[in-house]
DNA sequence: ATCATTGTATTAGGTGCTTAATACAATGAT
DNA sequence: ATCATTGTATTAAGCACCTAATACAATGAT
C-alpha cells in the first residue's frame, strides 16, 4: 500500500486523512482487520506512536474498532462509511469552489476549466 | 482585510497564500503599496516576525519589491501576476479532481455534484 | 537637525509534533 | 504452560514554528 506523507502538515492528520480514504475506496473493506500499529507504521514508514494517534482518533470516530489482543478492525455499519465519503466529498468540492471564487473565477469559467483538465487526465493511458 | 488563521498548518504559509491572493484578486493592485509589517501582522493578528517571513518569501518569488524605508509594494508585472493566478488554479483543480477520484468519482459524478453544490452556493444573497 | 517610520536582525522562551526506547497486560497459538 | 503478538502507556530528546522583546540602519517628513 502506499502512503504519501509531506511535511507541511502533521503526519498524524495526514496518516487519519489516508487511512479514512483507503477505508472509503474499499480498500480496507467493511468488518476486515488492519494490520497491526507496528506494521502499518513501517509500512508508511512513521513511529508506531504517531500511526497510534491516528488509528486512535478513527477509532474515537467510530470508523474503526479494537478487540484488545487481536487487532483492529473496520467498522461493518457500511452506510457510516457511506455517509463518511460524501461528507468528504462535501468538503472537497466546497472547498475547491471556495477557492476558485476567491481567486476571481465564476461558475462558467470554473465548469470550463475543469472539463479541460479531465480531458487531459484522460490521456494517461 | 479578512485573514483566516488556523492551526493545521504553518501560520507562515497561510499568510503567503493569502497574500498571494489578494494580490492576484485585485485587492492588493500592481504597484500598490502595503501596509507595513508591523500593520500587517496586527491586521492578522501575529507576530511581526512571522509576517516578515511570509513577505520575505513572496519577494524572492517576485511578486514583491521593496524599497528599504518606503515600504513595500507590489510587482507591476501584471503578467506574471495572471501567470499565479492560472497556475493557482491548475493547482486546485488538479488537487481537487485526485481526491475525488481516490474516493471512487468518475468525471461525470464529479461534474454533477459541482453543478448541484453551485446551484445551493448561489442562494446566499 | 530631529524624529517617527520603514525593513531587518537577534535572542530567548514556549508549544506541538515526531522519534526512539522501553515497558506492560491481554490473548491466541503452540 | 509458554511465547509471540496485540494494543497501549511512558519518558526523554530533538526539531520547527511562533511569540515577545529588543535593537539598528536608512529614509521621509517636520
Amino acid at each position: 500500500m502506499h502512503w504519501d506523507i509531506k511535511t507541511d502538515r502533521p503526519i498524524y492528520t495526514q496518516l487519519i486523512e489516508q487511512i479514512q480514504l483507503k477505508i472509503c475506496s474499499g480498500v480496507y473493506p467493511p468488518g476486515s482487520r488492519l494490520p497491526s500499529v507496528r506494521d502499518l507504521a513501517r509500512e508508511a514508514s512513521v513511529n508506531p506512536n504517531t500511526m497510534q494517534r491516528a488509528l486512535a482518533e478513527l477509532e474515537e470516530a467510530g470508523l474503526l474498532y479494537t478487540h484488545r489482543t487481536s487487532g483492529r478492525f473496520v467498522t461493518e455499519d457500511t452506510d457510516m462509511i457511506k455517509h463518511v465519503k460524501n461528507s468528504l466529498a462535501e468538503k472537497h468540492v466546497q472547498e475547491f469552489l471556495k477557492k476558485m471564487i476567491e481567486l476571481g473565477f465564476d461558475s462558467s469559467e470554473i465548469m470550463s476549466i475543469i472539463s479541460e483538465m479531465m480531458k487531459r487526465e484522460g490521456d494517461e493511458t
